[in-house]
Order: structure tokens, then sequence, then C-alpha cells
DNA sequence: ATGGTAGCCCTGCTA
């Protein structure tokens, strides 16, 4: 089974794009973040046409998140709203999206992007993720494999950067963010690409501008964090650089990560 | 100090 999780930035723009991904890449289920769209703007009709089932939930043209499976999507449920009060009319597209798909519980996240170290943001974003430890604290010891994966604006090493010199005094690198993302992982989840990604210099976005990507300028800020139970079951993982190249890319690459079928289950020799 | 690009509710704001 292969489940992945990709920053779109905008779903309508890429619907194709991503479409055609998922049938040379054989992936079951997608995390979507940054859909800027609205429910009713999504295009079920592109995904179910190769066997998807969706589940979305946007609001503007910010964010919004979602999950495409082929193999069921049940239990859906959202939480960790944006910042209701903002905004006109007011922001409130939910971050975090989960669904149970094949036995796998998968939460779609966008991390609040915290825009400067001294913005109102910031602040937000740290509140928002002191919120999410909490719901890992209790996700991470559950005997059901848990995947928290998506864009989560935090470089958590100097090296997941290409210039420290450059971000030092910009969001995405600072120590009460790092401290946020440890937390997490604390909690109990484990990055599980990076044993098959190892950097430096590995990154899984390239700002659009100032020719970033051909001068291998990006952030490692997309991760796939699992408890224990989805950990043991991943036998790889990969960056798929490849997509972030080209007319009509996104600015993030999508990551796969490869599973291993349940333990017990029936394709176990006998 | 600015601009570079791409996206949207598009001539301004967000990433």
């Amino acid at each position: 089974m292969r489940i992945a999780t990709w920053n779109v930035n905008s779903i309508r723009s890429r619907a194709e794009r991503v479409g055609a991904w998922l049938e040379r890449t054989g992936v079951d289920v997608l995390a979507i973040q940054e859909t800027k769209a609205r429910d009713d703007q999504f295009p079920h009709l592109t995904f179910a046409a190769l066997g998807y089932d969706v589940a979305h939930v946007g609001y503007s043209q910010w964010n919004g998140v979602a999950i495409l499976s082929r193999v069921g999507i049940d239990d859906v449920a959202t939480g960790f709203d944006g910042m209701p009060s903002w905004g006109d009319p007011p922001s409130a597209e939910a971050r975090v999206l989960s669904a149970t798909c094949a036995g796998i519980r998968v939460h779609s996240v966008y991390v609040p992007n915290g825009r400067g170290l001294d913005d109102p943001h910031m602040a937000y974003k740290l509140q928002w993720l002191a919120r999410l430890r909490d719901a890992a604290q209790a996700w991470s010891a559950a005997p059901l494999p848990h995947a928290l994966m998506g864009d989560w604006n935090i470089a958590p090493e100097d090296e997941d950067v290409w210039s420290m010199e450059y971000y030092i005094d910009k969001s995405h690198v600072s120590p009460p963010e790092r401290a946020a993302f440890r937390a997490i992982v604390d909690a109990g989840f484990v990055d599980v690409v990076r044993p098959h990604a190892p950097g430096p210099g590995v990154y899984t976005y390239w700002d659009y501008t100032q020719l970033r990507f051909p001068k291998k300028q990006g952030m490692r800020i997309d991760f796939v964090l699992g408890n224990h139970a989805f950990a043991e079951r991943v036998v790889g993982a990969a960056i798929d650089r490849e997509e972030r190249k080209g007319k009509g890319a996104s600015d993030h690459a999508p990551i796969v990560v490869e599973l291993a079928d349940p333990l017990g289950s029936r394709s176990s020799p006998t």
C-alpha cells in the first residue's frame, strides 16, 4: 500500500497533474494541503473517474485540506480550525482533516504559517501546535496506525534549509517553532521518511521566486510522522523531487511512503 | 530595501 502527502497549491489549477501523478505512481491514499477551493469547487469528477473517494474541507482561497483514497474512507473528521476572528469573511478553514483508510488513521495537516517572528500569526501558530501535540499524545499509543502528514511550515534542523543565514530572522526555523515540532515527535511520533531520504540538501519545498528550485535552494518542511503502529509498517519512502519540475508544478514536492501489509493479513506466506 | 512567481475572492494579499 502506498500513502502520500502533497501541498498542491490549488487543486483546481493542478487536478490533471495530480490525477496523472496518482495513476503513474499507484498511490492509494493521498493527503492534500492548500486546496484553495470551497467544497463546491473541488474537482470531484477528475478523481472519481480514477477510482478515488474524496474528503475535503475548504472554505476560501486559502488552505483547505483533503484526503483522496481508493481503499475506502471512513470516519471523516475535521479539527484545529483557523483563527475564527480573522479575515473578511472570517477565516475558518480547517487545518486538519482525519479519516480512516484501510485501517490507517490518516491526518492531512496544514500547520498555520507564522508569517514573521513578531507577527500575531506566529503566536497563533505556536498555540495551534500545542493543541495538536495534545491530540497527538492521545493518538501515539493507539493500536491503530496513525499518520500525521502534511505541510508543517517548520524546518526542524539547520540542515533542512539551504541557508540558515538567509532564514535566521524569518519564520520556519525559530527555536519556539522547532520546540513545538519536537514536542509532537516526543509525544510518540517518528519521521518515517528521513531514514529513506537522508540529508543535508534534501528538501520538499522550493520558493517559486528567484530560481530557488534550479539553484537547489529549498526547505524540508513537509513531513510524515507516524505512531509506532504506523512506523513499524513502513518499508520505504521517497520525496518525488521530479514533480517539482516543469511548467505547472506546485512549489512543494509530493512524498510517498510504502507500507507492508499488516501482520496476519492474507498475503503473508503460509 | 527590493524583487522574484504563482494562486485567488485578481490591480492587493498570501504563500
